[in-house]
DNA sequence: GTCTATAAGCGGATAGAC
DNA sequence: GTCTATCCGCTTATAGAC
């Protein structure tokens, strides 16, 4: 993998998603984008290394050859996937409103991040994987635009704690928990539907895992009285 | 990989971790120990297609062939790390007691997962790994072993509400959360150094977090009273 | 047990016709 | 834009001397 580009380095990397600058045909976008999910799901379930860009081509309905029309090389398919999923990944901490009542706001944060489990298990885990193995291509996202959206939110729980609507929790240990165990979900689906037999896409599941973390983060696990 | 043989098939695996069932020197034992810890960072950090076996073969300070003698093959070499931190990994939550006053147990076990990604953060990494891929060599481990244990540690719990010595959260949820939350800071120690700017292996960061999540997951986010 | 040298095969990438 | 055929480097694994 070549560490030199960054998914960071807007500048460095190509102009556009796509890998030609050119003019595009509505096939054209079509196939990128069929490629995109394909790519996304052979590199979240196989990892980078492990993912083949003939079974990615193949499960996109086009030769391998073709695919490297498309994206000359595996690392380029690669970032376009990672880029493609970033505002998706970010964009659920944003809507933490400050104006909103503190539990329900925290409510919202962990239901939205629940189903972004459920909906879109292949980009947690293609981050997760990513983050896991030192974020060699995040790393510029995490300690740029990731670190302020958290000094951002952390700023806001402070404000509850110190008004007396939160308790004093540490607002990393906070966020972190939900981060953790709404992606676990996604991430571990196999560990958890081997133990309890069940996924989120079982709408009885999902509503209860949410109900559970809701109470469990918010009131605790020890008896209150 | 070959998926054949699995890490709980014990009666099809090699009867030793070891390469060989004639007898060693404690020199070749010492040699497949180095092999093991070098083999164990390399997956956990690059993932299984990611390790090479010359360069893990070259951090225990043997050749690539040499390191063959003791492994005959790369997947022989993976399924013998695994193996190797099983047992490790299980043992946590084994020693959940029943007999304990349930937040003291609670908070044990908590510390105790917590100390575990700080000093093994490869070992959970490499789980979360395999895990992440699909569990496609634990499969066996998580739906018998795991899950028999989990079911064991879930009926303490059990116990514990109906006592009203717990409030009556979802067991699963409840330890999910543990692991999820005490993982985390194994697995993705990258975003929570860049978010943060600190590890685990500060021990002012290490006991405020085991205090946050004590906090958090035993009392909750919202304010008592 | 350990090495140097090498075989064997896989998988990313290219050539070039259509 | 899409394909078939092919190249070539890289990595696992083996041969065989020491």
């Amino acid at each position: 993998m070549d560490e030199a580009m960054r998914v960071g380095d807007e500048e460095t990397a190509t102009p556009r998603n796509g890998p030609r600058n050119g003019p595009r045909t509505r096939a054209g976008e079509a196939n990128e984008e069929r490629i995109l999910d394909a790519a996304l799901d052979a590199f979240a379930s196989r990892g980078y290394h492990g993912a083949r860009i003939d079974a990615i081509a193949a499960a996109a309905g086009l030769s391998k050859p073709n695919l490297l029309y498309y994206f000359k090389t595996k690392d380029a398919l690669y970032l376009a996937v990672l880029r493609r999923t970033l505002e998706l990944w970010l964009e659920p901490l944003r809507e933490l409103d400050e104006a909103r009542d503190p539990r329900a706001a925290l409510e919202a944060y962990v239901a939205r991040k629940l189903a972004y489990s459920r909906d879109l298990p292949s980009a947690s885990k293609l981050f997760a994987l990513e983050i896991l193995q030192g974020a060699p291509l995040l790393g510029r996202v995490l300690d740029g635009p990731l670190k302020a959206l958290v000094d951002e939110k952390t700023a806001i729980l402070r404000g509850w704690i110190a008004a007396g609507r939160l308790a004093p929790v540490d607002p990393h240990t906070l966020i972190f928990a939900i981060w953790a165990t709404t992606q676990h979900y996604a991430d571990f689906s196999s560990q958890v539907a081997a133990v309890t037999g069940r996924t989120l896409a079982d709408e009885g599941f999902f509503e209860e895992t949410r109900e559970g973390l809701v109470r469990l983060l918010l009131d605790g696990a020890m008896p209150r009285g």
